[in-house]
DNA sequence: TATTGTTATACTCTATAACTATA
DNA sequence: TATAGTTATAGAGTATAACAATA
């Protein structure tokens, strides 16, 4: 006998649809890892409506104050054009400022506003406790390791 | 003596820009490596001029010949409105084709062409040497179902 | 009533070109 | 000549609502 069905649905031996020759690709399952743990991050950020982006924004700001807007861009990734509504965003909801930047009058200072600190506070709490929900979920800080190390391994960007 | 500076730009003592606080946050890693994974694909699939989702259409199709359109799209979390313009395109280049379903009229059949077909042989052959690829980066075929299964520990969509 | 395919639409993210004011 | 910030714009990707044909 080489019954290749599943338990389910045995009345008449239907084709099963397969996925497989694209469920086991590395590309593919990294993307949808990566789209879980993006949902799963509005989903805890919901009641400060910030996204991935933003809460890196506001915590290199947080780490670098009078940091200029091409170095938080550069570090992220992020085109300068991009950034420019991103930090509009912000700025508006009052979160950051931008100052005149000493020596060099092309370029703006950024720095957290009194509400961006105090914000800024609950966001870390947040994230720290979203952070531990990942890590809980790979199996704890050594699984962490080792997964960090991996994903690592294919980030580099040699082409 | 409390040096923290690095060996480069000793001159000024000049104060780094610290990114710690987010390049450490799993989600970040995650998302980077995903995107450099992608990147790469689409460099290997530059004479095919395909994406990602498009590559997961084709194989699916391949391997469910007849299947519906709404079976492909819930397998890749595409949304039906948003399949129609994938599915053209393919179709408009000659790969796919649409055949009246027996049995259900409301669902259309999708097979590959003969050229689809052929054209499948060589993506297959090129996402092989992409697998192989990442394989490698990663460390081997063990490290690779180390990661595989760390994926789908943060894919999990209990919210 | 529910499902399949479809159109229309909108919103986010990303990429490029071009402009300004500085350096 | 090069850089920082800005504007405008275009292309993907994704989400929802609504409709026709069919189950």
């Amino acid at each position: 006998m080489t019954d290749t069905g599943t338990a389910r649905e045995t009345k008449k031996a239907r084709k099963r649809f397969r996925t497989d020759s694209v469920t086991g690709i590395v590309g593919y399952r990294l993307r949808r890892a990566q789209l879980a743990v993006f949902q799963r991050f509005q989903l805890r950020f919901a009641e400060f409506d910030l996204r991935p982006a933003d809460y890196s924004v506001l915590a290199l700001i947080a780490d670098n104050p009078g940091c200029k807007q091409i170095e938080i861009a550069n570090a992220l990734r992020i085109k300068r054009a991009n950034f420019v509504a991103l930090i509009n965003r912000l700025e508006a909801r009052g979160l950051t400022e931008r100052r005149e930047a000493v020596g060099d009058r092309r370029s703006q200072a950024l720095y957290l506003t009194p509400v961006g600190s105090e914000t800024m506070q609950a966001l870390k709490a947040t994230q720290d406790a979203f952070e531990a929900e990942c890590i809980e979920k790979l199996g704890g800080v050594e699984a962490r390791d080792v997964f960090l190390d991996l994903l690592d391994r294919l980030a580099d960007e040699t082409p």
